[in-house]
DNA sequence: AACTTATCCAACCGCCGCTAC
DNA sequence: AGTAGCGGCGGTTGGATAAGT
């Protein structure tokens, strides 16, 4: 292993002090529990595997189906992706994604298989002006960057897939719809970015209102897309 | 049976963003 | 404004084990 393997003593002395004083405050935990270990190592244990319910062995078939859809939208953010596997810890998801799912993945990749691009979606013009021109300075950055159609509105990224299908439209009343206009496309970009710049879109009310994450996972709207 | 190579996965490391001071 | 401390995350390491020769 990487580092020294815990004890099943030490394994029971953190859960007891887990149990005893709840989750959180780690840097207190090695010596509340007594453990000669860092509060990262003890943090890192619990959570990937002493916590209650954490489901061991073979990954299913819907759940690495999952992982891949996931890993598409999402790229490298583990705990999001083991967020929606539940029992599943990041660490496993990252493993199981390094040994077995990285290396076909590439292969088909490879051979031609289907790519995401992004498409730029409306929103309607934002308070925080501060915010959007950091968005508009990295966006421009992107080769085939178009600039917004109009002044009143200003735009996000959203993936779409290769054949045309799925790209999604926000309309001013955050509901979702496809949207086809291929004007729309602006480019190849890391779903990083795209995160960072939801996230500084807009108010901070409309943001607080709207989960940005959880729109993103919402696995339905890419049933039909991916 | 003995040795080598490949695979798996628990644990560590370094970095980042947030918060309190 | 700067800094220290914290929790959290993703990348990497390396020992254990399985598979191959």
């Amino acid at each position: 292993m990487g580092g020294v393997a815990w004890t099943e003593e030490e394994d029971h002395q953190l859960k007891k002090c887990i149990e005893q004083y709840g989750e959180g405050k780690w840097h207190r935990v090695p010596v509340l529990a007594g453990l000669n270990r860092c509060r990262k190592s003890c943090r890192l244990r619990w959570l990937n595997y002493l916590r209650p319910n954490i489901k061991r062995g073979r990954f299913g078939e819907e759940e690495v189906d999952l992982i891949i859809k996931l890993h598409k939208i999402l790229g490298n953010r583990w705990s999001l992706i083991a967020g929606r596997l539940p029992g599943r810890t990041a660490n496993d998801v990252k493993n199981y994604w390094n040994c077995h799912l990285s290396k076909t993945l590439n292969a088909q990749d490879a051979e031609g298989g289907q790519m995401v691009k992004y498409v730029e979606v409306i929103r309607p013009k934002p308070q925080n002006i501060a915010a959007t021109s950091t968005l508009r300075e990295k966006t421009q950055e992107s080769p085939s960057y178009l600039p917004p159609k109009e002044e009143s509105s200003t735009s996000i990224l959203m993936p779409y897939t290769e054949d045309g299908q799925g790209q999604i439209f926000l309309a001013d009343d955050g509901s979702k719809n496809l949207c086809m206009d291929e004007q729309s496309i602006v480019g190849d970009l890391p779903m990083d970015f795209q995160i960072d710049a939801v996230k500084r879109m807009g108010n901070e009310e409309d943001c607080n209102k709207f989960d940005w994450d959880d729109f993103i996972l919402d696995t339905d709207i890419w049933n039909d897309s991916l």
